[in-house]
DNA sequence: CGTTGATCTGAACACTCGTTCAATTATGCT
DNA sequence: AGCATAATTGAACGAGTGTTCAGATCAACG
């Protein structure tokens, strides 16, 4: 057997993906095979090698993606709101809103930055970077205009990120919480954070 | 060669467990072997497992042995306070100042949860658990006394967790700001988010 | 000083790993 | 219908995996 029944590139590319993100979220980059992957495409181990020139190129690409698409995601939610107060409401409802929709990306996105190359990783952090920017950017402007007390805008920043990133250690959809009462309990407590 | 001058249980053991802790934070628990473990000891791979049955218990030993010195350590500085205000302030100095002495033993503790069997997941989760419990014990009491004003107090530790545990991934000595300093800011925040 | 038990080596076992590639078959265009 | 090319197989490569264990050597105690 060689090139199989019904096989197509805008198929498999997909699936190769889909399947390396369920995968590298469950059990780590490191710990699973590109046998494994192939495994539930319903492949062979050497197909892959059309889709990706390497393990670790698979798994920048994932990121890569999910970050890009975090950042124009962002900037779409925030489009033009001068209101610093309102800003930081929308991030907040929007951050959350993002990462639950995607735990798998969040996960890898954060667990596997040391199983990228030097070049990847430089790649990933500063669109890292970028994001944190954009709140940071949001809370000067609250701090110029009085709006906000806060000691250190930077600190707050990763602090505020951090918080709302736990969200995806415990939300499950179908449980005690619904998404907006989630986003309302913690806007209350970033809001309360920034102010005097 | 077999036995080498100057090998001692007392002194090897220790070594395995700071070489395992060094290198787990490093490069991930997949990623590392114990041959590699076995040379930062300077030993062959085979004397590890006089310290050791197999690699998962080494972690699975590392990963308790911080959180029962964690759950120990708090409870020595927490020791007594009735005063939830004053509790809470304790919690987040000790909570900063524990993490931040031990990054490698809390970067593993956090991501290398997947790699334990069933039975030792749930040995650390549970541990992780009466951490967290401390926590909403504190804010418990200060809403009962209307202290604290607060949404949902089981999210709110999620959240404040998470917050404090966000110091690891940008502090470092000798960088912009002191321990005290941060220690400050986080208290600060923490104080607004449960205030009214 | 001799002996016992602790400690380590070095080789071996049975797999698994990422990656490559010639051969083979299906698809899509002319 | 014929042909180029896209897609996949299946075997192979060399290297590395966790773990076991007989045999060798050292430390410590009587």
């Amino acid at each position: 057997m060689a090139r199989t029944q019904g096989s197509h590139s805008g198929i498999t590319g997909p699936k190769v993906r889909e399947a390396a993100l369920k995968l590298f979220a469950r059990h780590g980059f490191a710990a699973v095979s590109m046998r494994q992957i192939a495994g539930e495409v319903g492949v062979q181990a050497g197909a892959l090698y059309n889709y990706t020139p390497d393990k670790q190129t698979l798994l920048f690409d994932l990121m890569q993606t999910h970050l890009e698409e975090l950042l124009a995601a962002q900037e779409e939610a925030q489009a033009g709101q001068p209101e610093p107060f309102a800003a930081l409401r929308d991030f907040t409802r929007f951050h959350i809103n993002f990462h639950t929709e995607r735990p798998e990306e969040v996960f890898i996105a954060y667990m596997e930055l040391r199983n990228l190359s030097d070049e990847n990783f430089e790649v990933i952090e500063k669109l890292r970077r970028a994001y944190e920017g954009r709140l940071v950017d949001i809370l000067k402007r609250g701090v110029d205009e009085g709006v906000f007390t806060i000691a250190d805008t930077r600190v707050a920043a990763m602090a505020l990120i951090a918080m709302l990133n736990g969200v995806n250690t415990w939300f499950r959809e179908g449980g005690r919480l619904s998404l907006a009462e989630v986003q309302d309990i913690y806007w209350d407590m970033v809001r309360k954070a920034v102010s005097s």
